[in-house]
DNA sequence: CCGGTATCTGGGAGCGCTCCCAAGAGCATC
DNA sequence: GATGCTCTTGGGAGCGCTCCCAGATACCGG
């Protein structure tokens, strides 16, 4: 612990070969004889060396690190289970490679600060950014400065990038049909912001199946989801469903179609996007769209993980499937 | 983009200095002269400088970076708003310092492996650790390879090391006298396991107050919760009231409580214990001991850098206040 | 036995930085 | 004007590694 850690160079020496022969060996090169082979090992298992990080990184000009940028001000996105589960697949896909996980929130204007000047090569190999908002110009200044890059959910405007997302389309539709086939009748929606791709594909998807024009917007917050409900109930107080493009919405809506007096489904069915336990226990439990965080977030990985290597990118956007998740709401 | 990037030699050319000097600007001492010190700022913004993090962890033999490690096997601890604050505290801390936050979750062997590999002086400063169970060989691991570590959760057993912890006593204390203050005579709890601290002081702090034996266990999980409470029941079909030392074991008491034709919180009053928003949308809100998760992350990260700026350690334990939540169900 | 080829090896060079030493510059004092 | 400070400066050394080249060795066929 106090002495030093050993080097290539202890390495090489006590194995009884040169500096150049353990290196091929740290890096598994095939040029090396067996025997040399076998005596570098043995002496890096007696050593328990370990190939320092920064002179490594120094010389082969990479970092061996990918940062997630969670960028999302306010802490909306990052308590979902969503976001949980995004990270636990990023995670799990990245355990079988070198690279280490940078996390990055970016919300206060010291942290976006602190983003903007370690975002760059030399920091990072390659960046997965969790942003929904269409005007946030972190990724555009990420793409530009050539750094590999993958978002999570669709680039709702700007140039063309690698992304992952649910299929927020077949999502709407899923809840629009589950209704019909309910045989309700005045549906309405709650959808999320048109400034984000997900709350536009949401509505699109439901659109299609449904049709109609009762719609209000939310911001995906649970007080948008209220207030958007209180306007539908008095925009047509005989409506029978409504599907709300987030689950807090969705909690939002349940409150405020009890104090009217509705009971859920009976009165009124209920339909959230995402699939979050939360609303195993809500009264009653809800019916919701669930999107499959963490195959987004080894989806993400295994993008990113292809232009690392340099690959020309076949593949630039990966979709997702989402389910109906039928609990009591509808 | 496709240009070198400058070296501090560039800098220093460019500004008419030696290297030593840009160097020392680049650092912040205070031994250079104010019009050497413009210079180099100029040459800095002109060329777009930035420091080359490897060569200089190299020489100064640090990486600037800490690393978080969640070390919980299953989707538990993770999927829960209380972790997601913890990393919001964290990284705020951190956005005022040059260290990077470097996420680890060790849930797979894979990921213990690595998590094994890397957690040395070679990769990081210094271990920030949510590890709840007293039996996890990883906190003992890096103590003994001298990397400052801060653990959030008091450890059960072993050595004493630096930690954060919620006042989980007076959470239970609080849970406690709440009961008591409502006139409920009948009082049982589900406690948490017993082989973690947090369970151990939950039950500690709430006996304290009611005392009685009307006590089962579960492991935090919703699952353990129902078949705890069915238990209870079982014993003492006149409980009026139950403190869960976890949220989600409150959410499975409250199911059976139900099936059971309990009404709550009139027939039983019940209290979880993390205050977590999914409790509000629950049939009826649970009340619960709120833990400030964010606060927690902020005070691991302070201890953190004290330990790193190598002074003694006059402090090596924080314990965060609780506080109740009431909402509906007592 | 020789030239040619393939395989393996050692070690110099250099990545970009900080540390540190010695030297220069500036100034006050005697 | 010499002496002794302090403040500032330039640049050599070296961090631990990989890259690469030139040399050594082994092996082949003619």
């Amino acid at each position: 612990m106090i002495e030093p850690r050993p080097t290539i160079e202890t390495v090489a020496a006590r194995a009884g070969v040169g500096r150049g022969t353990a290196s091929r060996v740290v890096n598994g090169s095939s040029q090396v004889s067996p025997a040399a082979r076998a005596a570098v090992l043995k002496a890096i298992d007696e050593l328990g060396y370990v190939p320092n990080r920064a002179a490594r990184n120094l010389v082969t000009r990479r970092t061996d690190c990918v940062a997630l940028v969670i960028s999302e001000p306010g802490e909306r996105l990052f308590a979902e289970p969503y976001f949980a589960g995004i990270v636990r697949g990023i995670s799990a896909a990245l355990a079988e490679t070198p690279l280490q996980l940078w996390l990055s929130m970016v919300q206060s204007t010291a942290e976006r600060d602190r983003a903007n000047r370690f975002l760059t090569r030399e920091h990072v190999d390659g960046v997965m950014m969790l942003s929904q908002h269409g005007d946030d110009p972190l990724p555009g200044k990420v793409l530009a400065s050539g750094l590999p890059l993958v978002l999570c959910g669709r680039p709702l405007a700007g140039p063309e990038m690698p992304f992952v997302d649910a299929d927020n389309e077949s999502g709407g539709r899923l809840a629009g049909q589950h209704f019909l086939d309910l045989g309700r009748r005045r549906i309405a929606t709650i959808a999320g912001p048109q400034d984000m791709a997900a709350g536009v594909a949401r509505l699109q998807g439901f659109r299609d199946v449904v049709g109609g024009d009762l719609v209000e917007y939310g911001d995906f917050s649970e007080e948008s989801g209220a207030r958007a409900m209180a306007a539908l109930l008095e925009r047509e107080p005989a409506l029978d469903a409504v599907f709300a493009a987030s689950d807090p919405m969705a909690f939002g809506a349940m409150r405020v179609l009890k104090a009217a007096g509705r009971r859920i489904p009976e009165d009124v069915a209920v339909i959230g996007f995402d699939g979050s336990p939360g609303g195993r226990h809500s009264d009653p439990p809800l019916t919701s769209v669930f999107q499959p965080a963490e195959e987004m977030g080894r989806e993400m990985t295994r993008l990113l993980l292809t232009q690392l290597a340099g690959e020309v990118p076949t593949e630039t956007r990966v979709i997702v499937g989402t389910r109906l998740e039928l609990r009591g709401s509808a």
